[in-house]
DNA sequence: AACAGGCACAACCGCAGCCCA
DNA sequence: CTGGGCTGCGGTTGTGCCTGT
């Protein structure tokens, strides 16, 4: 038996909950509070012995994934960058659907929100483009936008092994970057949790503006970037922003 | 003001791989 | 070797919020 266990003992409820049923559904505050308490206490993994000594009438698998995409520290959350949005149909492009592989090159982001991003945000402007996400036209016009990213964004964050074949050059930028909208301070808001609960500004989980992610270690200015018409983007708008329908079009016209 | 539709995101589900007894 | 438990991953669903009518 796990140590932890026999340390910890059962919670005096046990019983009564597994006679309930496991919690699913929405996570309380309670349960935040326990299972981050006990994970900073005990480290983690042993997701189902975490769940049982914290007392939570939830899966190992329930707690791990709360744990990872909500409770971790340095979790960047919301406001995808534009260097992110494009690092990720770099990667993507390369690797596929392989969320969790793609999640380790964008520091504090989880699987999770890349995998929602891509499905509310890229997918749909593959549909805008009348193509699939996987098509040769799609593909294209990803390979048409990265170099922006690579010669703007500090493609230093970039592991030069992992990008995708480049191919030619191309010379567009400085059309995208003047049609690609200016505005938003997004690189270091956060959107605020939107849980329920941490509206009422009783919790205290990171905020995450003191994570020390890639792009400030790798000395990329995104304030400049913003400041200098790159744009981002903006809360839910962000990529309506970037792939606006001018720039869309604009891409058919170099594909075409 | 009320309603409907769309969107974004949190969380669950099913499966595969790994580890260990 | 093998079977069970645990973990991680990708796909899918549920729900609250926002916006347009």
């Amino acid at each position: 038996m796990d140590p932890r266990v026999r340390e910890h003992g059962l919670a005096s409820t046990e019983t009564e909950e597994q006679d309930m049923g496991t919690r699913k559904g929405p996570w309380t505050i309670e349960e935040d509070s326990l299972l981050a308490h006990y994970i900073n206490n005990h480290g983690e993994g042993h997701w189902n012995t975490a769940a049982r000594c914290a007392g939570l009438n939830r899966t190992g698998k329930s707690c791990r994934l709360r744990w990872l995409n909500y409770l971790r520290p340095n979790v960047r959350r919301g406001n995808i960058t534009l260097q992110e949005q494009l690092l990720i149909l770099q990667l993507h492009s390369r690797w596929g659907n392989r969320w969790s592989k793609i999640a380790q090159q964008l520091p504090g982001r989880t699987d999770n929100e890349i995998k929602n991003y891509w499905r509310t945000r890229v997918q749909k402007q593959a549909k805008q483009l009348k193509c699939e996400v996987n098509s040769k036209q799609f593909r294209d016009t990803m390979r048409l936008t990265y170099p922006v990213a690579a010669s703007e964004s500090g493609s230093d964050l970039i592991d030069p092994n992992i990008l995708p074949d480049i191919s030619g050059s191309c010379t567009f930028s400085d059309s995208l970057d003047a049609q690609v909208s200016s505005g938003s301070d997004l690189t270091h808001s956060q959107d605020p949790p939107s849980s329920h609960y941490m509206q009422n500004g009783s919790c205290s989980y990171p905020e995450n503006d003191s994570v020390p992610w890639g792009w400030y270690e790798h000395g990329v200015d995104m304030q400049g970037v913003d400041e200098g018409g790159y744009g981002l983007i903006g809360g839910g708008d962000s990529m309506e922003n970037f792939w606006n329908e001018e720039n869309i079009w604009f891409l058919h016209q170099q594909l075409m």
